[in-house]
DNA sequence: TTGTACGCGTTATCAG
DNA sequence: CTGATAACGCGTACAA
């Protein structure tokens, strides 16, 4: 038995136009009659015709997907993360390439998948990237965006919350229910979120305590 | 400023060789001297050279893809399911390609994702799938692999526990310590899983009860 | 608005 | 073992 995938080319044929009529019909904003788009989606749809993703992005040079690297199973946190990242990509025409990460630093390995999938862009949450890696991708042209967690001697995108804040409010919140002397409990002491949150609750007691 | 990709034929001009040589030279299994092997491989890193993914899925005709559909987003089982999927996949060649379902059931517009990224067989965890998209897929000859959850009417794989025999042994165990009736809390209604949970907790005390 | 011809980067095929 | 050439399925100048 022979796997015969459904080109734009056998759509083309069936409908009496040409492949690149076809393929017009598939890209919006392309001008085609009416008359001819209708036909085209007729045919299209008998012969449950889907363009290939994989020729599109070969020739466009978009590959329509983002790499999303992510390392922590335990924490549900980042579940909930990966499915809003790509419920909103899926808005914009994305994809989603996902690679999760066993190790704390992010491996050549991993990323390769990224480059010769030609992904648009990463997301890295939860994990850390070595600054050798950020420049081969910085070489290949491929965005990267750190989320909740920042590195300042990497220079690239990162979203996250003001932890330094929190935990200053936090403190706040002790101090005047009159408790001065305070432990503070923290998570992993490698990763920006920590280290931030330790600052901040730190920060203010020892503001206070000098008054 | 030009986004130049290095290609294979960049590559071969290099060193020397046929652009097919140095397809070789990344094809495990076919025959390259070694000499050849090593100046090209010495050539590609200096390049910073990867095949790409989206050219080569077009020719072969395999992705390398897999799809992954997932439904929950508040369970941390399944984040951990998906983890040991990606990192097990990622040891045979594969890249998984992540698409989260908001409602109950898999949509058409997911299913297109797989379709058209050509991927070589979709895992659906936590979710239902209509046996319409079933019966397409079944023509795109795509194999459908249930987790967790299976469903006699749609004839595709699936792996589960048997949950029947799970909840037999806690009523065992109750029935053991003594305790004659028990009251049974269940989870959603429309799985096999809680389906078959019930079950076997039922039958044990019904089966004991007649005796 | 539509068709022709070419190219994207790779593997497959066939000669040599 | 190696090289030339076709094909994969699509988007896009260019011409009509």
């Amino acid at each position: 038995m022979k796997k015969k995938n459904v080109s734009a080319e056998l759509v083309a044929k069936k409908a009496n136009v040409s492949q690149s009529t076809v393929s017009r019909v598939f890209t919006p904003g392309k001008s085609v009659s009416e008359e001819t788009k209708q036909k085209v989606l007729k045919v299209a749809n008998e012969l449950n015709y889907k363009p290939n993703a994989l020729a599109r992005g070969l020739i466009t040079n978009k590959s329509k997907l983002i790499g999303l690297a992510m390392k922590n199973k335990q924490n549900p946190f980042y579940h909930e993360v990966l499915a809003l990242f790509t419920q909103k990509l899926k808005q914009f025409g994305y994809s989603v390439l996902f690679v999760y990460t066993e190790n704390e630093e992010i491996q050549q390995e991993e990323i390769n998948q990224f480059i010769e999938f030609n992904v648009e862009a990463i997301i890295i949450t939860d994990a850390v990237l070595s600054s050798d890696l950020v420049k081969k991708l910085k070489s290949s042209n491929i965005p990267v965006m750190l989320f909740n967690r920042y590195d300042e001697t990497l220079n690239c995108n990162s979203v996250s919350s003001d932890n330094i804040f929190a935990t200053r409010s936090v403190a706040e919140y002790f101090y005047n229910q009159g408790y001065k002397h305070n432990l503070y409990v923290s998570g992993q002491h490698n990763t920006s979120t920590n280290r931030d949150r330790l600052y901040g609750f730190r920060q203010y007691f020892s503001e206070k305590n000098k008054i």
